[in-house]
DNA sequence: TACAATGTTGATTATCAATTCAATGAATCG
DNA sequence: CGATTCATTGAATTGATAATCAACATTGTA
């Protein structure tokens, strides 16, 4: 690979960095290319060369998020209690080592809620159901006895909810001290 | 009051009502003020004769929450446990009962975070700091030894944004079952 | 009833931001 | 060295949307 082309990769990466904190802080519909591109220390005419749209460009995020990050999330045949001890701490690592996955997964749960991405978005994220596994493995760990009783759909709600808040205010706030994944699981786990 | 004034106060209930069920579900910047008005069933024009902008529209909702629905979780002399048991079970009574309180909280949130929000709307909100008292509540509650050890911000961090977290799935999607405040307050409980 | 005040509309304007484009400069390749 | 291709810019275009406005309708009142 010649110099143009690695060249041409890394202003790439950096658009779609510079992208991703701005999307996450201001949302899509208020962040402007202009913004982007003032980050980058470029032209607005010059990012349209690198991506045909604001569209797309949100789009390129999007799939890395699906194809990186959000993997971790892919429930195995673990013990269900152990799954989401081991996801929950998963995630935490991540958010405080890597700002761009903690970033991420702001971005994903955004996209994911907000009805002004664009419906192309929309698509991509289709399919992208965490509750219906999750809750299947929530009613096995309390057959198992390892989870409490409850409504495993609320239970569903209320871990994957904490660790979404709880993401986004790190991202965020990159300065604001983590929580104990197993405080989370504490929410779910069966007491002695 | 005359039926006129009347009228026009549930006319303005309307659009307040509508802006802040859009602008939870779009974002500010999304929104737009024909959608508003289109909800409503009143053309763009008449809209402006009630607001005088769009931003003053999103001022008046941020008003109204901070007066109401953000001021039960003004801390009082109760034991801190008690007080984080109280809070959470206050608030998820509210966000299943009435569904305008629960889109408030996203509503204030989002306000809270959101970069993209005018400045206007930043200086109401200045001062909403929930993290010092909180905290330090904690620490009480610490050393009376009913909350669990561990860094006292962390665990006040970890507190509201599981609940908020879930205020904001449960008012998007109202239909989704909602936890039970206990679970949450078992994150920073001490374990017997 | 007729006047005054307020409600309501649709068309109009002004602004702002995404996208396009023609022109310029720099790197690559024969 | 040419010549060709790619990087880069800034200005022009276009489309969208917040906000204004003049005109018309309705209500309340003397």
């Amino acid at each position: 690979m010649g110099v143009r082309e690695e060249q041409k990769e890394k202003r790439r990466e950096e658009i779609l960095t510079a992208g991703l904190n701005l999307f996450i802080r201001k949302g899509y519909a208020a962040t402007k290319i202009s913004d982007i591109a003032e980050r980058v220390g470029m032209s607005v005419g010059l990012l349209f060369h690198y991506f045909e749209s604001k569209e797309k460009l949100y789009e390129a995020l999007i799939a890395l998020g699906i194809s990186g990050p959000m993997s971790v999330i892919a429930p195995t045949d673990m013990e269900p209690l152990e799954f989401f001890e081991r996801t929950a701490e998963q995630i935490f690592h991540y958010i405080q080592t890597d700002p761009f996955v903690a970033q991420m997964f702001v971005l994903m749960s955004q996209a994911f809620y907000n009805e002004a991405v664009p419906p192309s978005i929309k698509e991509l994220l289709m399919g992208f159901d965490i509750y219906t596994p999750t809750t299947l493995l929530i009613q096995k760990g309390q057959a198992d006895g390892t989870i409490r009783e409850g409504d495993p759909y609320a239970l569903a709600i209320a871990y994957w909810c904490a660790i979404q808040g709880i993401a986004e205010q790190l991202a965020l706030n990159p300065d604001v001290p983590c929580p104990e994944s197993d405080w989370i699981v504490d929410m779910i786990r069966r007491k002695a």
